[in-house]
DNA sequence: CAGATGCCCTGGGCGC
DNA sequence: TGCGCCCAGGGCATCT
């Protein structure tokens, strides 16, 4: 093997959760006074700038997150009452973005996705100057500025009234339940593999099945659950539901309190700069040609669909 | 028709 | 130093 190669951090549910923590943290009840677009169109979803423009003395209500996404609610001409509750429960409502923001009262929706190279920055507007391939930049009241980054412009940020959120987005409608917050049980994910007989791996980067992992994430998940990435996913015996139902709750949750994971070329950054913790937990993703954490044979890497594999061909069966 | 595959978007690392 | 290949992931078109 060669040197370490480089690899990018794309953000996935514990690093979007983190920014979406960050942003609860500075900008909710903040009143928005200022947009700017770099007029260098999102390669999937173009925001004009009259549409960035008619969030200008909105403030902030709500921060949502539905897998990968990034849901804001704004709000006109009244006061915000508070922070929302950190936790919703899992009722129907947590998959309907339009009546959570409804119920903030919410006018319109700012819906933020990452992408593979996005970063959300929140930046005193007299400090540090605008990095390059600077696409967004929302000026909220006390001097702060919300930055939208995105040198390969695969994320897109785009401003619509919440009744327009399914045929505007339709992908953000369309996503499964939330692989932290969905309500997930070991009998309603042995239901959602059982109806594939796709590789297991495809079915959990699905994200109109389970809404927020990639490939970081799976990874990591497959390898604790002891379980090939490339099994039909009908072919899972019940034990091993179990083992992939509590890997993943273990794995986001970790995942989540470390704030994420930023690799080598620090791609993923939160909020306000800092990067994640997680990628030292990291015993499967990046780690080809290194010698298994639990059994030593050299971890393999399988490329499938334009994506890499990296897994234990004797501790995953 | 489900599932698999290929292609496209982009910038940066890195090899030559 | 500079050029060009390759990679990344999600969405979609197009196959089998």
């Amino acid at each position: 093997m060669g040197p370490a190669r480089r690899k990018p951090s794309l953000p996935e549910l514990p690093e979007v959760e983190t920014v979406a923590r960050g942003l609860r943290s500075v900008a909710l009840g903040k009143e928005i006074e200022a947009v700017e677009t770099s007029g260098v169109p999102s390669n999937r979803l173009p925001l004009t700038s009259a549409d960035a423009a008619m969030l200008v003395g909105g403030r902030l209500a709500a921060v949502l997150r539905r897998g990968k996404y990034l849901v804001a609610g704004v709000v006109f001409d009244q006061t915000v009452a508070g922070p929302e509750p950190l936790a919703p429960s899992a009722d129907a409502a947590l998959l309907d973005p339009a009546a959570d923001l409804a119920r903030h009262g919410a006018s319109l929706a700012l819906v933020i996705h990452l992408g593979m190279s996005g970063q959300l920055r929140w930046a005193d507007a007299t400090g540090e100057p605008r990095p390059p391939h600077t696409h967004l930049v929302i000026t909220f009241s006390a001097g702060y500025e919300l930055r939208f980054v995105d040198p390969r412009r695969f994320g897109f940020a785009s401003v619509v009234p919440p009744s327009s959120l399914a045929s505007r987005i339709t992908a953000l409608v369309g996503l499964g339940p939330d692989a932290m917050q969905g309500g997930w049980t070991i009998e309603s994910l042995a239901a959602a593999l059982h109806r594939s007989r796709a590789r297991l791996k495809t079915v959990l980067l699905d994200q109109s099945v389970i809404a927020g992992l990639g490939n970081i994430y799976t990874d990591e998940i497959l390898f604790r659950a002891r379980i090939r990435w490339d099994r039909p996913a009908n072919s899972l015996s019940l034990d091993e539901v179990m083992r992939l139902f509590s890997a993943m709750q273990e794995v986001i949750a970790k995942a989540v309190d470390l704030r994420g994971s930023t690799l080598a070329d620090a791609q993923y950054r939160d909020l306000f700069g800092s990067p994640g913790s997680f990628q030292n937990h990291h015993l499967a993703y990046g780690r080809a040609g290194l010698g298994c954490h639990r059994c030593g044979e050299i971890l393999q890497a399988e490329r499938f669909g334009g994506r890499t594999t990296t897994f234990c061909p004797t501790c995953q069966l």
